[in-house]
DNA sequence: AATGAATGAGACTTCATTCAT
DNA sequence: TATGAATGAAGTCTCATTCAT
């Protein structure tokens, strides 16, 4: 999980330095309203000024370019995502207990997070070269702690590396249909509720016979819920 | 499958209708071109006009407005992945080989079209009201295909229909992480090829844990590969 | 005096050649207007697109920049210049008369142009690299012109390389004094005929002495007006 | 050479009148490194607020307006000139030397703050209506001076009052050519001194047969050097 | 049916100046 | 007196769309 101070400086000419994280983080969430809503390209920055509360000229005094605005929102939102996987598994000390609320949490980060989720997808085509490689780091980052959580539930058994990274990654990414097929699953499912809970299920069979855990039966779901 | 005739007309001015036809095709495929290297709003509509062998002018013949030419994208290339998808499996008779020739398939389509799935994530916020509501009737066209194989293969057996819908949502989602996250397993896999198999298997545990196929076996994997 | 092609070429997507050329003389023309009232940098493109009696959007058909208007305003300028100066000596055959002759009109040509002449000393700093190289080059062209008008005035006689080049330096030089100092001229003297007049005196003066005239009394200038 | 209290006073709200002075002259000495650099318009407050050693904030206290600022340039750069020209000949009592070492000292100046020179004769139009004023005023004076050493030089000769006049304007403006060609003779020559040296006898000479010198072979010039 | 010049609204960004501390 | 953050007006340039030929 390791470091999570940026790997890119963005320069100011402001030299109070709580005030710019305060106004940064003003920014970004006030961006996001707007990317959110409007998509990066459609939203101007005099919107996401007023919706930072501060005026347009103000703004630039922490920022240098909407790139970097853009490059802020996804620093915060991945910031946050961070953040609070952190705290949904903490205190839990039994691996595979620590893996299943991650898988859980993730699935409810998506849900809650959804709208901040669908901009950072549809949005990656947006963030210059610079941004975009700390970014893949963030998210590098994120996949290994689902290695991290798996290796930890596999404790002394045997596994294959490859398909473990590969889990991981699945683990990520496959939560996200919520966000990316919405309108598709509100269409065709009732609750969203129970669609996290069949993905929860068709995740960890997937894991299960993947052999990557010990006792499936320890993580084991009821056939119908 | 159904119906595959555009559910939504857009006017033009000319007469020749083969004419029209044959451009807008030009049009869809320059303009995929442009989007996929630039997106949807740096595109200019000059080259895409360029892109397509025409001049500015005339394009709009063809065209009302640059959302016209992202629907005619988003056409372009769900028809021709249904085509493909349709030869992919066409005379297979066996329905747990047609599943699996299809899952295969949807996994070698999404690497090979990948660009313009990307393109397709990233831009839906750009399409209008209308023509969203066409796409997403595509989508769930392509996805009910899923099902019905899903159903062919499960035969006379029992089944949850809601495990079916979310199985075949899944299945046709899962493949996207190829596109999604591209620079991401680029970056942590050896080959595309290898990662293919591996969501190939871990999809297929998914489903055969989750009782949707009768004879887990019959599609057996090997356990180490 | 040789080549007159532009030593630059600049891009742009009009098609009609004639028309480029039409088009951009209006623009310099009255580009030239509003740089004369209020500077280069106070200057706005719309002011000067208006000057021009175009659109804005029409003129960044023709133009790149604010930069490329201002290089062809320069070519505007030292084009009309050289022409002028052709047309003023062409048809007389004596050397010095010939010399004389683009000594008066040069002092002529200052006093018509002083406008024009003041723009390009104050805002050559406004020039980018390429205009300024290109820009320098004119300046040369019309210094050498000077240059070769003494060189015949001196005919079979000997004279100083380096005393030559110099006098054709000063000579295109020194009646921008009534430009640059307008305003003290105008305080100080009558008239700018008389001013000119002294000025002619004082060059002639000057070269005479400097032994670069074979027959100074054939330059003879009456001692008082 | 008379006055040279500022005829213009420009307001501040500081009291120390010692400080405004010292402040002053730092902003004067800032802003020219930065106009000559960059140019008035391009120059930014800020920038020249740090060139000159202060914050933005604060040298608003000592100057009303960015405008303020190019003047007290002005009469840094003419105060520095003046002075420099009265060191330069003070002490010598020989009229028609003075008058030499005057001229000689001008190609001097003029060589030597190449890059005011070329600030003041491109920025004159950025003043406003009344610091115009005043600059020419010190222009005046400067010709004015020359106008005096040539009066001494001629001592009880008569003259005509006009060519007089004329003659020190050119005096003063022709050393100009230094830095107004600068890229022009640098290409041309090879050495300043050399320009310089021509200069000084193509001036000689238009005084000279200008008879406005009592004895020519006075500062006679060695045909050849 | 095709061409390509014209249009003008609107976007991002800079910067001189002010003001609270 | 000094600081430095805040402000908003204004400037350059782009580009989807139209229209005369």
């Amino acid at each position: 999980m390791s470091s999570s101070k940026p790997a890119k400086k963005v320069k100011t000419r402001i030299k109070d330095h709580e005030l710019i994280d305060q106004r940064r983080r003003q920014i970004a969430e006030g961006a996001m309203k707007v990317f959110v809503a409007k998509g990066y390209h459609m939203a101007t920055v005099r919107e996401i000024a007023e919706a930072a509360g501060m005026t347009m000229g103000s703004m630039y005094n922490y920022v240098r370019s909407k790139e970097d605005i853009i490059f802020f929102v996804y620093e915060h939102i991945t910031h946050n995502l961070r953040e609070e996987m952190k705290r949904a598994i903490e205190g839990i000390t039994d691996p595979k207990e620590r893996l299943r609320a991650a898988l859980r949490h993730n699935l409810e980060a998506v849900e809650k997070h959804s709208d901040a989720i669908m901009f950072m997808y549809q949005s990656s085509g947006c963030l210059d070269r610079d941004s975009m490689h700390v970014v893949l780091g963030r998210e590098t980052e994120y996949i290994k702690m689902f290695e991290e959580l798996l290796r930890q539930s596999l404790g002394e058994q045997d596994y294959d590396e490859f398909r473990l990274r590969l889990a991981a990654d699945i683990l990520a990414y496959l939560p996200v249909i919520i966000t990316l097929r919405r309108w598709s699953l509100n269409r065709r499912f009732k609750s969203t509720e129970e669609v996290m809970e069949g993905i929860m299920q068709f995740t960890m069979h997937g894991l299960d016979f993947f052999s990557l855990l010990a006792q499936p039966s320890g993580v084991a779901i009821p056939e119908k819920e």
